[in-house]
DNA sequence: CACGATAGACAACCTCATTGACCATATAGA
DNA sequence: TCTATATGGTCAATGAGGTTGTCTATCGTG
């Protein structure tokens, strides 16, 4: 038993969201200052769900959580801007087989690197051992896959 | 020391993201079920915000980090379902301030309630001490005032 | 070979944010 | 007191990102 009052619940969550924002953003600092400026949060979590042997469109938006008209039109920004590129697939001429390029690959190699230098940096502050009880409690109270990326809708849906 | 290799730095920020939302959509769920089924996920946020003494959608936006156009046509549609009404202010003609109606005043405290509930579960799943752990660790890392609701925008800005 | 399922593209629409412009009012300074 | 500036609110136009619906091409199976 604890002799302070419990906080009110809903600090909790924004606790939550406000550490997220807090790692995302300054992943997203960080990796503009390595050449990716012009990357966008949620693209790092796109380039995870491509992966290194790429994929399609209508797969990408099934990881997302989102129609695969979304997903092919974020693979249609990230092509311009040059992290991805879409070939053709030799064994089934209806699959676009969405492929990150070297510079995705390089994105990703360094999103990865900073997320474990961020990972670093909270357990210098915490105690290795205080961050993998909060990582523990986090996957006992939020299993499953967190790969969806329907965030945005359905922070805004109806 | 820990034996066990860290975990991968990119898990911690989605497993974060996922509680947030799991916390949330709940929420959400119960409040539907107890006659609020047309509230979003981030109205609750927008009450709380409002506060009970009310406040104007200038303020409002400020403090969820929108644009004050923003910020009022939240209120707008929070005024088409019921939950918000608009008077004047006699101290000042600019002022149009924002009150929770009785409907609006209903649905914070019940969320307030929900949001304590799902705190207590969690708390038994993990124990208060483990829970309050969390919440130390949230809060020394990503310090400040959570209450900036500008996530939509954050997440899809330019 | 025909039929259903799948991949992709195109169009129309919605929601929610933004910026810019504008008016009304309050406040401070000459 | 009168004027300049700051502030609150609204309207209009725009953009990002998502959705559904429809259409075509291709694959796989009975």
């Amino acid at each position: 038993m604890s002799s302070e009052p419990a906080p009110p619940g809903f600090e909790l969550p924004l606790r939550l969201l406000l550490a997220f924002r807090t790692i995302i953003d300054e992943l997203h600092e960080r990796i503009a200052h390595e050449g990716h400026p012009d990357l966008r949060p949620m693209h790092g979590f796109v380039f995870q769900a491509i992966g290194p042997q790429g994929t399609t469109a209508v797969e990408l938006g099934r990881r997302l959580g989102v129609s695969k008209q979304a997903a092919g039109k974020t693979v249609e920004n990230l092509e311009q801007l040059g992290y991805v590129e879409r070939g053709s697939d030799p064994a089934d001429a209806r699959r676009k087989v969405v492929r990150l390029t070297d510079r995705g690959v390089d994105c990703l190699v360094r999103s990865a690197r900073i997320f474990d230098e961020l990972r670093a940096e909270w357990s210098e502050a915490l105690g290795e051992e205080q961050l993998r009880r909060i990582e523990d409690g986090l996957r006992r109270l939020a299993p499953g896959d967190p790969f969806r990326l329907d965030t945005p809708r359905w922070f805004g849906a109806p």
